[in-house]
RNA sequence: GUGGUUGUAGCUCAGUGGUAGAGCGUCAGUUUGUGGUACUGAAUGUCGCGGGUUCAAUUCCCGUCAGCCACCCCA
């Protein structure tokens, strides 16, 4: 048992059970996506490292991105997330291609980190973006796709939330404050964790952490506790849009400690939190992306979107007790084989089947001489197959087959094509 | 990268310095053409791996691997 080669660390195996549950989450964002006119493309799952680079620092890069070399010499990358992929797309074909451009995917990525709750180090992620208009309804559109998706899922506005910033506030903010583009980046990275830090050590923390004024200290934890965001017109513009989304917007609040890891960010930047706190990091986040595809050398166009990651939604309905009890896809019939002798008989009737578009699985373990259909009944109960056709001496003997349904227990002896428009009239 | 914790039957787990247990599942039977329930019975383990201490290690110690959890990080 222990000499079986282990699964790479960090990675998971979907046994038809698992890959039941992730296929209903992913039905999900394919029914979000498309309600909002959004097409499904897909893209490589491996990219060349110059595709990630400047758009993270180069220690992120090397320690968190798994990356091979290719038999050319080149750097290759398993791709860390998948918005570049798609800017690249665009990028590539921006002349050609109607805008606004609306995209969704489904695709997994990788990060070389440590395994935790809510994190591996394969993981999929639905990127979900559109691109061409720089307008506050793009963000609307994207936060009220966000709070659908939550709608679908069951999650309410009590128990999730997505919390949206305008990058543009902190950059004005230190501009007045006269805090140094240098300190910036620190504070940023402070502010992200400020929600763990206990109210009155907050301006020692600060200053521990940052080389700041008292003055400027301050300044921060005003700016932190503001609720008013109509210093940003741009959040203004879009707030309003929300307005009209009813159910959704109730997902949605200002936060001004948002600002997302990512450099290629500009303007709206938003991140979704499970308000229990059970989770203790964001379920998923987005932003808008107004200069990628010029920085990989295309066109402008400006985009907004967002990348829900599969883990920590999977782990976040595990808590809140709302995953659905999925089955693994099976097939509609079983049909059952007598003995050796009457195997011809049911291989036929199997075939025949198919060819009515009827699923079917020949059962194909182990026929005992006495009641050979006991294992085979229990077989189709544990595989969760409703129908069974039974083909013994009876039958074959009056041309006929049994049908049986396995839930009202019904069954009844049918002609092969009265049983096939049987079971196709259900 | 750092720390905590766990690793025993297919699964979930209990247990002990002196040759290993439960529940569930599996298999067989009650039921020689009918499943889910019930009853009866049976099988199953290099006690993660390597080393050390000991007359003796699944148990104690060290290392290692893996899982989980937290920190760090999270573009």
């Amino acid at each position: 048992m222990n000499k079986i080669v282990l699964p790479v660390k960090g990675t998971r195996d979907f046994y038809p059970v698992d890959f039941a549950l992730r296929d209903w989450l992913y039905q999900k964002m394919k029914l979000v996506s498309e309600r909002y006119g959004y097409q499904e493309y897909d893209g490589p799952e491996i990219e060349y490292v110059d595709l990630y680079t400047n758009k993270t620092s180069e220690e992120i890069l090397r320690e968190q991105v798994f990356t091979l070399t290719d038999k050319d010499n080149r750097l290759i990358a398993l791709r860390p997330e998948l918005t570049p992929t798609v800017a690249r797309m665009v990028a590539q074909k921006s002349q050609q291609l109607t805008k606004p451009i609306r995209w969704f995917m489904f695709g997994r990525g990788w990060r070389y980190e440590q395994p935790q709750k809510g994190r591996g180090r394969e993981f999929f992620q639905w990127e979900i973006n559109i691109l061409g208009p720089e307008s506050p309804e793009a963000d609307a559109e994207i936060l009220s796709i966000a709070a659908e998706y939550f709608k679908e899922l069951h999650l309410t506005p009590d128990e999730v939330v997505i919390r949206v910033s305008d990058r543009s506030l902190f950059e004005n903010f230190c501009d007045q404050q006269n805090i140094e583009s240098t300190k910036r980046l620190p504070l940023i990275r402070f502010l992200d964790r400020i929600d763990k830090i206990p109210r009155d050590l907050l301006a020692d923390e600060i200053k521990k952490a940052i080389d700041l004024s008292t003055e400027q200290t301050n300044a921060i934890i005003g700016f932190v506790e503001n609720k008013d965001y109509s210093q940003s017109a741009w959040l203004t513009k879009v707030f309003s849009a929300l307005e009209n989304y009813s159910d959704n917007k109730k997902y949605v609040e200002f936060d001004p400690k948002i600002f997302r890891g990512f450099d290629y960010y500009t303007r709206t930047v938003f991140e979704a939190w499970d308000k229990t706190g059970g989770l203790k990091r964001a379920i998923f986040g987005g932003g808008r992306f107004d200069n990628l595809t010029e920085t990989l050398g295309g066109e402008r166009v400006p985009g907004v979107g967002m990348a829900p990651g599969d883990m920590p939604i999977l782990e976040l309905l595990k808590q809140f007790n709302k995953l659905p009890e999925v089955k693994a896809n099976a097939a509609r019939v079983l049909v059952t084989v007598f003995s050796k002798n009457l195997m011809q008989s049911s291989l036929r009737v199997s075939s025949q089947l198919r060819s009515n578009n009827i699923n079917t699985e020949l059962y194909l373990g182990e026929i005992k001489e006495k009641n050979p259909l006991e294992k085979q009944f229990k077989y189709a109960d544990q595989k969760n197959i409703p129908y069974i056709i039974v083909i013994g001496p009876e039958e074959v003997e009056k041309k006929l087959v049994t049908l049986k349904n396995m839930q009202t227990r019904e069954q009844k002896q049918f002609k092969l094509d009265e049983a096939i428009n049987e079971l196709q009239s259900k």
